[in-house]
DNA sequence: ACCTGAACACCGTTCAAGT
DNA sequence: ACCTGAACACCGTTCAAGT
């Protein structure tokens, strides 16, 4: 008796809303958060939202559409509060370290980022217009604000590959005297693999801004 | 009679030579050449070889191990001529154009180049070599060259994903008022969408050699 | 030593059947 | 309108059985 559908709606949990995109989103953040993008696979987000898997698909033509849905949310992370507050470089700066940091933890949702389609990605947009705005107001040129912006992303994505990369990539092993010099480059480079990239990425930045800088002046 | 394994032999197709390290990965790379990483299955490896699936386990290990060996015979294919020959810059230049070239034919591969262990990957080791001894013949600093030619990798890996988007993603779509400068900063950019990635690659390039230059003369 | 065919554990997706 | 369970097509990988 108390289980029959009216009283479940009274209770405030009717049958038909349980699944809706903001819950389904939910859930796949929080698999992601807890297990990376490698466990989110349609049969752990139902196990999650306590639904089988082919209910999903009343809420979501495909994978693909949930994990745009993610992607779009995990964008929200990225910290873009220098803009119109600190000087253009340091708020780039800062944004690129954010992002760079976001991507680190989930390389696996790279190549759907690079390829994100900014049309239904709220959040997505508004950073880009932060970013976008932020470069305008200092004084760049329309037309370049886009290739500014897809550089910085392109060092970024890349560098966060090089983050979690295991160590002794670069250790050239039995086929060293193939490539002496570059083994004692190699060599030559500071201990920890993840203070390389991480110096990789500054070197990256630093330059790209000092380019930028010289852009504005010209 | 003419069937059995000594004749075989003699005619010089022995059973026991058909699979080889070697002519796995031709195959390898002639399916990817032909139909792209993504058609680069066991099943399909197996069909181009004309043998069983499980056969190719008792000359590799895994799939992954198979993709390492094409991977580091498609880095033989990125043109290093320049080194040695013109300046350091002109042939950087070279260097990284062509690497973009063949990745962006190869996207999929990204990842897994991204993060490939240089031991036994003899071309990529040789392509290594060649980047860092021009470098170094330049006058670049030892412990700089690595980190120069990471930044370089994370930039063309980024245009190469860029290069092969779809159209339009930078399209705001029905949410353009919630982002009208980045908006107009998108309308700014030339019209085909694969000529604006190989714009936003070559600021990136001419950038990042404006500042290795800086760095060369201070 | 090397091959085959069948099986297995997983994916994403579909669909008839229920309420 | 929304759910379920079973099925499907496809992955990579394993393994007993053959030669």
């Amino acid at each position: 008796m108390t289980d029959h559908p009216r009283a479940e709606r009274r209770r405030g949990r009717p049958r038909h809303t349980v699944l809706t995109p903001q819950r389904i989103t939910d859930a796949a953040m929080k698999i992601i958060q807890a297990r990376g993008a490698k466990a989110l696979t349609m049969a752990a987000l139902a196990r999650e939202l306590g639904v089988s898997v082919s209910a999903l698909y009343n809420h979501a033509p495909s994978k693909h559409a949930v994990l745009l849905r993610v992607q779009d949310r995990l964008n929200s992370e990225i910290d873009c509060s220098g803009f119109g507050h600190l000087p253009w470089d340091a708020a780039l700066a800062r944004w690129a370290r954010s992002y760079l940091e976001v991507y680190a933890r989930h390389v696996e949702l790279i190549p759907t980022m690079a390829v994100l389609p900014v049309a239904n990605a709220p959040h997505t947009l508004r950073m880009y217009e932060a970013v976008a705005s932020g470069l305008v107001a200092a004084g760049f040129a329309r037309d370049e604000v886009v290739n500014m912006i897809v550089v910085l992303e392109s060092l970024l994505f890349g560098s966060a590959y090089d983050a979690t990369a295991p160590g002794g990539l670069f250790e050239p092993g039995e086929l060293e005297e193939l490539a002496p010099t570059f083994t004692s480059a190699v060599d030559a480079r500071t201990g920890d693999p993840a203070e390389g990239a991480r110096q990789a990425f500054e070197l990256g930045l630093e330059t790209l801004l000092d380019g930028f800088r010289a852009r504005l002046g010209a």
